[in-house]
DNA sequence: TTCCTTTCGTTGTAAAAACAACGTACTTTT
DNA sequence: AAAAGTACGTTGTTTTTACAACGAAAGGAA
């Protein structure tokens, strides 16, 4: 219990905030907290809620089922997490997943009305830009998954953490098993791939760090060169009517083209 | 210039507030018009922006290079429309994409910080709210879009639609094109699979009017059946190995598993 | 109606991916 | 140090996809 608000400092939402502050604001909020003994179910699938949940103790797990009904472990939530705080933010959204208690476990709840209400510009901007990140991070992994082929998907990724580091040669966060989960393709189909694409002399690689021979200059110390090479096809039927990364942008959801 | 604030009153920033009341707020936001002649760039790759923007006139379009160095149309904005609101969110967030205007435009901007400031609870209500709604799309996206066949890829979404819909019956926001570039496959191959699909009894279609046959009980009335088979298999490696949605529900970007 | 355009389904072929199975190298445990 | 476990690459086979080309059907415009 005492614990408990170091654990909170930890949070992405409270970032910046000591520990003394957020017990005050957490008084604010109205917050809650509640117990979830191990096994039960900390939101269930089909649920709509207008709070967020921050894990003070224990772990949760979420867990979704597909069109088949097979149900997949997506993440683990370890103490200081936030969770469920898209759902939260959206008026009647409906829980896509369920939400389990891994082992017994404290979950501290806040209505987001309460964060928009009371809790101040901090804490508000400190909710949109985590969500607004999270949005970034899912049109990445969208650029990706809309490659077509491995290579262009793993060239697709490859070049992003390429940039994002601002070398030629990088590490990534992966190991070959998660970077296939992640671009959704078979591990040794991908570790193939990486091997041809070695062979081709477009990448080098050894455990988690790569190099990318691209074409372009690339300037180590200025990033990728402005004069890198563009086949500008704006005007392709191709390209008119891809809709790769709607959305990314503006918010053209409609399906329509 | 005199339907300006008509305009904005169709953007989902301002949904549910009257035109004169806009033009109030605008004020107090220190809102920015700027005008873009035909050709110029409203935003390039590379940018950081503190301010969304909203097109009062005109048309742009959103532009992307990708690792290859092609360039494609993401989508068009048209009057009214929202853009940027992602970037603008997130602090020093890099711009990855062009805008151009396509016509002679006005876009009107508004600093974000200004909206969390003055702008009142409705407004940073509304734009939490767009931005996490956006976030469920995207989610919903790439729960397609890891499918590894077309098929699945197609079974993923007629069955968020079905579900949607309460319905096993229901017309698809698409045309084939618009399905196959959504998820990323090739129209041809993507209609092959649809007819085998037929042929094998999962579905039926006609034109955008989809039937889908799941094994479950679906009441037309009240949805799909709770009794849904389920094939739970949790503690397969597959499945806790699986990051196929991640970071859909919670924060884990991390990438190690 | 006739012509023209767009949409959709079909087919054959070449290319790519999934899958399964296995060997090796590297780590961790005992 | 030996044993066990894990991560990674490789290979061969089967399945699936992309691609290109074509024809039919539907819808609009003249």
């Amino acid at each position: 219990m005492e614990k408990k608000f170091e654990i909170l400092e930890k949070c992405s939402l409270f970032r910046g905030t000591k520990a003394e502050d957020i017990e005050n604001l957490l008084g604010n909020l109205h917050a809650a907290e509640r117990k979830y003994p191990k096994g039960s179910f900390v939101l269930r699938q089909g649920d709509v809620t207008d709070s967020l949940g921050i894990l003070t103790e224990g772990a949760l797990r979420i867990v979704t089922e597909d069109f088949a009904g097979n149900r997949n472990i997506i993440s683990e939530i370890e103490p200081g997490e936030l969770f469920a705080e898209v759902f939260a933010s959206v008026k009647e959204a409906v829980i896509s997943v369920d939400v389990e208690a891994e082992a017994d476990s404290r979950v501290t709840w806040i209505k987001v009305r309460e964060i928009l209400e009371n809790g101040g510009e901090k804490l508000v901007t400190s909710l949109l830009g985590v969500i607004a990140g999270k949005n970034l991070m899912l049109n990445r992994k969208i650029e990706h998954l809309s490659r077509r082929s491995t290579r262009e998907k793993l060239l697709s990724y490859l070049t992003y953490e390429m940039r994002r580091k601002g070398s030629r040669t990088f590490d990534i966060p992966f190991d070959r098993q998660g970077l296939a989960d992640y671009l959704s393709v078979d591990r040794s189909a991908m570790s193939a791939e990486l091997s041809r694409m070695k062979r081709d002399g477009l990448i080098d690689y050894r455990k988690s760090r790569f190099t990318l021979y691209g074409e372009g200059e690339f300037d180590e110390a200025t990033g990728p060169s402005p004069d890198f090479p563009r086949n500008t096809a704006i005007h392709s039927a191709k390209a008119e009517k891809s809709g790769i990364i709607e959305g990314q942008f503006c918010n053209n959801f409609s399906g329509k083209r």
